[in-house]
Formats: structure tokens, sequence, C-alpha cells
DNA sequence: GTCCCAC
DNA sequence: GTGGGACAACGCCCA
DNA sequence: TGGGCG
């Protein structure tokens, strides 16, 4: 987990008196956190600057959980850079009682314009009921082109199968569709971490609409703890995917036009 | 977990 | 001094 | 301007 979540901004999902108690979102550092836990300087839309969290190693995780953490929701860049993030996300979220085999169809529909306009990506069950599909990204552009990138992707989607897609959030345009939120992709927004839990009874990594344990999904990361049964490994998709990742050029922005072109 | 106020 | 309650986000789109 | 959303 520590591979992805480590040295960026992250907000802590908490329920420091368990399932029965409160739950809150924390994105600012308080104090009496633990010291393994870091901080990062952040400027927010407002202009405000304010002191986010971050976790340096596996000791910083280790003391998130021990003050209550379930969920950890990463930023798109890292601390060393944080106007040019290093990954984009779709999130492909399915409207109520619509199949996960629809969801799977977006994710691969997804990767194939992924793999058209010559980017890398790799999808992820969320431990709800979407799938987020991850593009890591060479740190060339920034936030203004990556939202740019993400809304016409999301809306080309719409346009080409307005039936089975919707870019737009509302409620109404959700039904029977899948949603996909691009709006993910901006300096002050959050997704949730490969292999974050989910403050959720039973705690899952990943649903159960696909059929795997959130054992299984830790045996498919790569993980050094290995779960007896041979067959099972193989190595994280993500991180597979984000050797050698391409940015986002002109030649990508240029290939995204066509592709935009076809479907007018 | 910590701070702060009321008692 | 201590018991107890409050607190621990943000920013977008769209109506 | 406010509500819904994640």
């Amino acid at each position: 987990m520590m591979q992805h979540a480590a040295d960026r901004p992250v907000a802590l999902v908490r329920m420091p008196s368990g399932l029965d108690g409160q739950r809150f979102f924390q994105r600012h550092a308080g104090k009496g956190f633990p010291d393994a836990i870091g901080t990062v300087r952040l400027t927010e839309a407002s202009g405000r600057e304010a002191d986010y969290i971050t976790l340096p190693d596996a000791a910083a995780l280790l003391g998130a959980g021990q003050m209550g953490t379930l969920e950890v929701h990463i930023h798109g860049a890292r601390n060393d850079r944080l106007d040019r993030p290093d990954r984009l996300v779709f999130d492909l979220d399915p409207d109520e009682g619509l199949a996960f085999e629809e969801v799977k169809r977006a994710a691969r529909e997804m990767g194939d314009l992924m793999r058209r306009l010559g980017l890398s990506c790799a999808p992820m069950v969320t431990g709800g009921k979407g799938v987020h599909v991850v593009v890591p990204l060479r740190r060339v552009a920034g936030w203004e082109t990556l939202r740019g990138f993400a809304q016409a992707v999301a809306q080309g989607f719409e346009r080409r199968a307005p039936d089975r897609y919707t870019a737009t959030m509302s409620k109404a345009r959700r039904e029977g569709r899948v949603f996909i939120d691009w709006l993910r992709n901006d300096t002050a927004a959050t997704a949730i971490s490969p292999y974050s839990l989910r403050a959720r009874l039973m705690a899952p990594v990943a649903s159960r609409s696909n059929g795997r344990s959130w054992i299984g999904s830790i045996a498919r990361t790569g993980s050094t703890w290995r779960p007896r049964r041979r067959g099972w490994m193989q190595p994280a998709p993500l991180l597979e995917a984000s050797k050698g990742a391409p940015g986002l050029s002109e030649r990508t922005l240029d290939a995204l036009e066509d592709w935009l072109e076809e479907s007018a």
C-alpha cells in the first residue's frame, strides 16, 4: 500500500470509537498525532495554506491505524511536486441496481481508450460497487491539463453511449447508467488508496460483486505476504502500469482530439 | 486523543 | 482537579 | 446561493 500512498497528501476516514461511534474525514494534521505521521503544506483553492497529512513510511500508516483510521484517501500528486500530478482517476460509478458486468464493460472500454491514446492504466475495485481506472503519469502536465483531459474523456463516453454513460453527477442523469466521475482529478480532491480498507462492515478492500475477498485482493497485489495457494501471485497491475508510464503530452491530446471528433 | 469549559 | 462534550474537510457541479 | 456528492 505504501508504494501508492507514501509521500503524498492523504485524507483519513477515522472511526476511533469503533463501528458504533462517529465517523469523520480528516485531511488536516491535528495535535496528538503520532510522530511518525508527517505534514505537508498545501495551498487551498481559497489561497489559504494548511498542513495536510502525509505518510512517509509503514510506521506512519501503523500510527494512523492506531488512531482508528479505516480508510486512506490519496491526492493525485506527490509532496515533491504538488503541481504535477502523477496519477489520474476515472471513478466508474454504477447506478443502484446496475449489474457489475456493466461496470466491467465500462472499465474495459476506458482501458481501450487509454491504450489508444498511448497511456497505460490499471483497473481497481474500490471495495464499494465501483471501479477506478487509474492512469499513472509521468509528471509533465499540470492540474489544468489533467482536469480538462478527464472531463473531455468522460463527456466523450457520454456522447458515444448516452444510454449507458453519464458525465454528470446528478442523480436524475444516472438512472440505469454508469457515472464516469472525472472530478477526482483536482488539486484538493482525493481517491481511495489502493489496498485501503473501507469503513464498512467486514472492512472490505474488494467488493463481493466480483467475488474477490479482501484476502484475495492482497494476494493479487504482489505483497510480500503470500497465501499458501499457488497461482495467486501476480504483479500488482498498477505498479506494472506505472513503470515507464508516459505523461499527458501534446501527442496524447491530439489523439484525444481525433477520438472526440470520431464521436461528434 | 486533546482541548477547554463548567463545576 | 476532573468530568464531559466538542472536535477532527473540501470544493466542485448543477438546480 | 445552496444542496448533493464523494
